[in-house]
DNA sequence: TGACCTTGCAGAAACGTACCTGTCAACGGG
DNA sequence: CCCGTTGACAGGTACGTTTCTGCAAGGTCA
């Protein structure tokens, strides 16, 4: 009966509501989502009323029901491989960290926020948040989590070309070939006749092209591969691979190491066998580290450029999220950097003695 | 007229709803939710089928209705100090890395998912997703969006001793002054007669709360404090307060640097001055990186724990947020760790002469 | 003076779920 | 035979928005 005239219960517990400012504006639901929105005709004086009234009560829209409504939550989802309970490993750290930086950012800045969710198939936590798109790191072929995503009709976006027919809208990567091909070049013009190489076991696209890459300048030089391939996720497993490499009969006088602890590991390794880097071994890493512009002597690294990449995956994603005919190409292929510095330096002649340290000589 | 006979317009565009799932399985949707939701009492057998006909609908429940029904998202809030637009900075790398991953893993195990948001009062990104509880890092006193949070009767937990009357749920935290004192103690210990700290400018509790530390053990001491401070953002301003330090001419014989990456900052800065390290120049610093254990020399280095950090803030924030009587504290301190290696091992005897190394003496 | 458009706003229908409040049958006990 | 109880479900409302549709009031033009 009287069911017309419930006050709204005195504006419920906590939280003004849309309702409580149109009461307290005297004037409707519609004009205050207007107002506050931007849409519909109003006067301004009425929108500025309205803003003011909001403020006042410290009205702040509820995101569920704005998402229920729209069927948008402007929430990016950002999903990391997991190696057992742990999403990204050590060996990622600078990478992921530098990425994950600029995806923030990028999101940030066109209003979304970024979720962090595991590449494993809990379904639980997946359909408990409301996604607007995901980007993917480095999806395994046949991602179980990638399927399901499309076949929701989210996009879609992989860091990391993806393997076989995965079904992603947009995909930015390296062009790792072409990085692994100029990092041997790079190596044998600065004196490596035998060049190894430290990879992983796993079978991320990463770690495959590269080694292919690999194997197959091996084949076109005439080069025997020397490598040792350990489980990358194993932060200990690096440093064990890197004296095994070192220890081998057919011991490499340049190694290139996949990931961002080598470089350290095989500079360790190669003092534990007393050699001098770069005089009697070349040394190269991919990593985003700055931590081998100063170690002695300092690390030529390879840079995958992770800002751009993060910031590139975020812009198609968003993009596709919102329709917009972006006139980026779907797939965009970030050029690596390579960081020259002493370790891959041209050697000293051969046959010449050279001093063992000689600070002077800088 | 026909109103109550619109067939739901045949599963509407594309995902299928509860409506749908009631009316394949022939039950209703108090029914299918009851099922699916393990409450109400239902007979195995129904709730079998419902699940069973969910299952071949590939039905997906809305998060944004869920939530908006239940109040509860399942979604956390990381909040990220910011320098300039950049989230996070370089010199916390891996102490983000770590803390965050910990954190996602532990909010993972609960069900909640973890948000990256900017500590910045962008309003409009931290309004458009619904939140469940925040976990604020290092929070500066007076923090704005602290504030707000709490207004809005969100659980706040932080990360980093609240500076001020900040009204946070629950924080964790290092005692950064033990850890100071205990680090300057070892360096004393190690034979130093000058200790000189590497600091930053930024006004944060762990810097403040460091350099503090250190200025009351040299007046306990009675020696002069010799400290360089430098903007911590700043990738590359390390290097050079680094090199600023060992230049003094009251040059300190030990140094601790607050930063991560002060360790290869001192040590390169040490070789252009030609000091022997740990002979001439003993040295820790704050680091979660890896790289140390393998540097010429290895360097000592303070570990603050950000992996039980991660793991702490997140479960007292659930706990807040589920109205868990926690056993817990509501202020955890969580102990660091020195890894102490040979940057830091008592020099060769400048008085007394004792073995450099003794392991039974424990 | 209508016919017609514009302005300024209100009503009400979704969005998809969770849960409170029935309803109806079966059943057991007095 | 009646009444209370319990199991198994259905109806309907509310969550807080956005937005479509509608409707007066006022102005313009033929």
């Amino acid at each position: 009966m009287s069911r017309a005239e419930t006050p709204r219960r005195g504006s419920r517990s906590g939280r003004a509501g849309i309702r409580d400012v149109a009461a307290a504006a005297g004037v409707s639901i519609t004009t205050v989502s207007d107002a506050l929105n931007g849409k519909g005709r109003l006067p301004d004086a009425t929108r500025r009323h309205v803003r003011e009234v909001a403020d006042r009560l410290g009205y702040r829209p509820s995101a569920a029901a704005r998402t229920l409504r729209t069927g948008k939550s402007g929430l990016i989802g950002l999903t990391v491989t997991t190696y057992g309970d742990e999403p990204f490993t050590f060996t990622e750290f600078a990478y992921f960290a530098e990425m994950a930086r600029a995806a923030t950012s990028a999101a940030l800045a066109r209003g979304y926020a970024l979720v962090i969710l595991p590449a494993t198939s809990r379904h639980d936590v997946w359909s408990n948040v409301a996604l607007d798109g995901t980007v993917v790191i480095d999806p395994s072929d046949q991602d179980p989590v990638v399927s399901e995503l499309v076949r929701q009709g989210l996009p879609v976006v992989s860091d990391g070309r993806p393997a076989g027919a995965l079904p992603v809208t947009a995909w930015v990567d390296n062009d790792h070939e072409a990085a692994v091909l100029g990092i041997l070049d790079h190596l044998a013009d600065a004196g490596a006749r035998r060049i190894g190489l430290l990879t992983g076991t796993s079978t991320d696209t990463y770690t495959h092209l590269s080694t292919t890459a690999y194997l197959r300048w091996c084949e076109r030089v005439g080069q025997d591969p020397v490598y040792e391939a350990y489980p990358a996720h194993d932060p200990c497993a690096g440093a064990v691979a890197a004296d095994r490499l070192l220890a081998r009969p057919d011991r490499p006088d340049a190694v290139y190491g996949l990931f961002d602890p080598n470089g350290t590991d095989l500079l360790a390794a190669a003092r534990r066998y007393g050699l001098r880097v770069p005089d009697d071994l070349l040394l190269v890493c991919c990593s985003e580290s700055a931590v081998y512009a100063t170690t002695e002597p300092p690390i030529t690294t390879l840079s995958l450029k992770p800002r751009r990449i993060g910031t590139a995956v975020v812009q198609l994603l968003i993009d596709a999220i919102e329709g917009v005919e972006s006139d980026q190409p779907v797939e965009q292929v970030i050029p690596t950097e390579l960081i020259v510095r002493t370790s891959s330096e041209r050697r000293s002649p051969r046959t010449t003695v050279s001093p063992p340290r000689s600070p002077e000589e800088g």
